[in-house]
DNA sequence: TATTCCGATAGTGAC
DNA sequence: GTCACTATCGGAATGAG
């Protein structure tokens, strides 16, 4: 019945480093349907299609370091320079946030530390120290509004609340954005936390918004990372000592819609089918 | 790695009505690489390829009673006349012999009874009659020749036990048969016998090698039904009310090799590839 | 819990 | 156990030279 899709190259639908310029501070928005970039809908992929086997992106032209496997993620920190503006969305001293390689809803990035002392610490670990963790909410607050401009940028046309926004939008071009209409509060549709048993070593925090619409949601295992306890707000750490998430089993729980509550089993097929259509009201909001 | 064999139609390398020219009792059997015929080997099928989606043989052009899932085998026994010969091996009238749809080893046939007294039944129960029983057995043991026969055919190329005769067919053309060395005993590698639960309504007698290789020998319970007790042969009817046969469970067990007893435990790819080695140095024997 | 490949396991539906 | 189809579940390997 259903065609086997050639899928796109990973990543053409995703924020990039051009668009930040290099800035730590997420740029204003980009309204939709108003300019084409980058960032516009183009062929997005039906599968993911990482670039190797590895679980890393693609190695720089470097003979540093190898990392692979449970450290893939080590590269994007040594060297963010030597990646691209699709990978990286951006970098500075202390922080390299990316695109996920494998996003689990329509945005999904990564803010990942420079602290060679905390890097490789498990998170509960690495933020039992306050300063650190601070710093952290700090950057993951602006990767949060990063995220929210996305999430405006590509389902914006679609929301009814966008509405007001949109046409204050079209009626003076270029827009003065200060005066604009506030707009769908996207912000609350984005999640911020660690997983808490994390599968790469190196440390990084989830940032992505919630609908679980992606072509990389494969497995129950994702989805319940993303929609148990399994996923840890930066807000409720450090955690206290007995707090049954340490050491608690989540991933093989029921699939439970994030939107409408209901339960599909053991059915991972069953509930992706349901997202489809959920994701079609939720961005209509 | 592999590329993706195109399977030829199914039944191509089995016996055919033709050969056995409407009687009831085996021809004498051809002879390896003397007469090409319907059984040359062809482009032997790498891909069970049945010949649409019922396990049931393609309907005739009747439209009389459908016969469909558990019932397939009814069709055989009602219209025998309404097949090919690649299908049919024989019938009279009591019997109907056909070649397994899908084959579980090199050489794989089907005794059907006629009788609508007892072609419904459980063969336990149908096989409590002594003349029923014995007449099948009279039968089987025809059948049971016939795949002998085959064997000679498709494998006594390979065989060392056949030299001779093969050396003293190849020495006067046409041959003597009587005069001929007896060669390898191919009956002794044939089993005959039931199912303790058949999945086909309609009474059968399995008659086949005991090689087990087959593209049509594909899961574990494929294995199992023909090398573990679960296979009941013809001359342990009837069971004692009391046989384990009755209930035991059979076919979950581990797989183990037929001809070196090497356990495979559940892998059936392993053993798989096993027998591939097997049926070599079998057939060479 | 990174993905991918392969394979074992499980339920269904066939008319 | 008839098949075929779909999907779930389970382990093992995974880079690079």
């Amino acid at each position: 019945m259903s065609s086997q899709q050639r899928p796109g190259e990973h990543g053409e639908d995703a924020i990039t480093e051009e668009e930040m310029a290099g800035t730590t501070m997420p740029a204003p928005a980009a309204e939709p349907s108003k300019r084409p970039n980058a960032f516009t809908e183009l062929m997005a992929p039906k599968k993911p299609k990482p670039p190797t086997h590895t679980t890393a992106a693609p190695k720089p032209h470097s003979r540093a370091p190898v990392f692979a496997g449970r450290d893939g993620l080590g590269a994007y920190t040594a060297s963010p320079q030597s990646y691209g503006p699709d990978r990286i969305v951006y970098h500075n001293e202390h922080f390299v946030v990316i695109n996920d390689l494998y996003p689990k809803s329509s945005v999904h990035l990564l803010l990942l530390s420079r602290n060679t002392r905390k890097q490789l610490l498990h998170p509960f670990d690495a933020f039992e120290d306050a300063a650190f963790l601070a710093a952290c909410r700090a950057e993951a607050a602006k990767v949060k509004k990063l995220v929210a401009a996305e999430l405006r940028r590509k389902h914006g046309a679609y929301s009814a609340s966008e509405k007001a926004r949109r046409d204050a939008m079209d009626a003076n071009d270029p827009p003065d954005t200060d005066g604009l209409p506030a707009g769908r509060d996207w912000e609350s549709e984005v999640k911020t936390g660690v997983h808490a048993h994390p599968s790469m070593d190196h440390l990084h925090v989830h940032v992505l918004a919630r609908d679980m619409h992606s072509p990389c949601m494969r497995h129950r295992k994702h989805y319940n990372s993303f929609n148990t306890p399994f996923l840890v707000p930066l807000e409720d750490l450090p955690l206290a000592p007995n707090d049954v998430r340490r050491h608690a089993r989540y991933l093989d729980e029921d699939l439970v819609c994030w939107r409408c509550g209901r339960n599909f089993g053991k059915s991972f097929a069953k509930l992706k089918e349901h997202l489809e259509g959920e994701f079609e009201a939720w961005r209509k909001e």
